[in-house]
DNA sequence: ACGACAACCGGACCACGGTCCGCTTCAACC
DNA sequence: GGTTGAAGCGGACCGTGGTCCGGTTGTCGT
């Protein structure tokens, strides 16, 4: 989560650097406990050992501690698909690829529901140009593009790229209990469709 | 909003029907004229001479509200597409017809995103449930399964509707500023590519 | 007209997310 | 070690969405 996005940034103080983690660990122990609905931000806090104001201060809001929580396995995902094997990573034809990640996005997204809907949905778009979210998008752009050049590009990444939302994932999982395997053959199958 | 679901149920009381009048006015008219998300339930209640409780039980919550204002609209929407002339009504070949009804929603939509992004993004998931979005989701299936039965009807019919999702539209149009002319021929060819 | 009951009303109340500002603590330099 | 400036801290505070319950008002049967 630092952001050192200029070198030249400061370094991060001791017991700043100390109380992030605290609340980071806090979060996710008390998510993981009661679940994220039920968790309140004074409750983190307090277990956190920390004020409320700290907490805001280096965390923003609700929804970007739930993406500095993720942020950790998301960079797993990333490797897998940057120098990992292939179809996730490099080597297979772009379509194959496109299919891969799809199954390994929809796998993540599921495995971490309510943590992810949490950051998709109550941040008023912030969420779409997040950093892992925008690592997405290219990672998609750039395939679509080499699979179909011939198409408007920037479209069909937003649908391949929406088509793994949480929100979707979590309609289709909870409400109409479809079974993950089965979204995943959808997805492999649109992107067929799509680019093939 | 009246919901009889059976006829059997006890009409509206006077100053109940007065005062739900009164409400939708107030939240019409605020909305408009200050932006949905610079007015709070406080002053749509004030606006309508009312008090907090009573709008909250008409209501239930925000997003329901805000389904209320758009639910006479969202009825004009539905009677063009099932009585009014082709393609968007009945008549045309099923993939014209999807062609129109995206560009037919996405046009609604656009037309006032802020409202339709409070009912669809603050509801936790009660959006794919409300009545307007099971009847959009019927008539995309209906259409699917006449142009392709033989795929999985429910997850193309997941990906049409959600391509067509406010929070997609805000995106696009606001973040990429894509027109939404491109946006309704993207849909059109994703049918095509999809169904054709 | 009147009484009685249910539906309805309204605003006090609560929990939560998020902000603000006076005080504390760190660390860098003498 | 002492001084000093700034980064950091924490909890009081605010506005908002949403709930609750004692009092009120409409409606219906007589």
């Amino acid at each position: 989560m630092e952001l050192p996005l200029a070198p030249s940034a400061a370094p991060e103080r001791a017991d700043a650097a100390r109380n992030r983690e605290r609340i980071l660990c806090a979060a996710q122990r008390l998510w993981a406990e009661r679940g994220v609905s039920c968790t309140s931000m004074d409750a983190i806090a307090a277990e956190a050992g920390v004020g409320k104001g700290t907490l805001f201060r280096r965390f923003g809001d609700r929804s970007s501690l739930a993406l500095a929580v993720l942020d950790v396995r998301e960079r797993a995902l990333q490797d897998a698909v940057l120098t990992g094997p292939p179809p996730l990573g490099p080597g297979a034809p772009p379509v194959e690829r496109l299919a891969a990640f799809g199954s390994a996005v929809l796998a993540f997204t599921a495995e971490q529901l309510d943590l992810v809907l949490e950051a998709e949905v109550h941040s008023g778009g912030r969420w779409m140009r997040s950093a892992p979210q925008a690592v997405r998008r290219l990672h998609l752009q750039v395939l679509v593009s080499a699979a179909r050049p011939d198409c408007d590009v920037e479209y069909a990444t937003d649908v391949l790229a929406d088509a793994l939302s949480a929100q979707l994932l979590a309609h289709q999982l909870r409400e109409r209990e479809m079974p993950l395997e089965r979204l995943q053959a959808g997805y492999a199958d649109l992107v067929e469709r799509l680019l093939g």
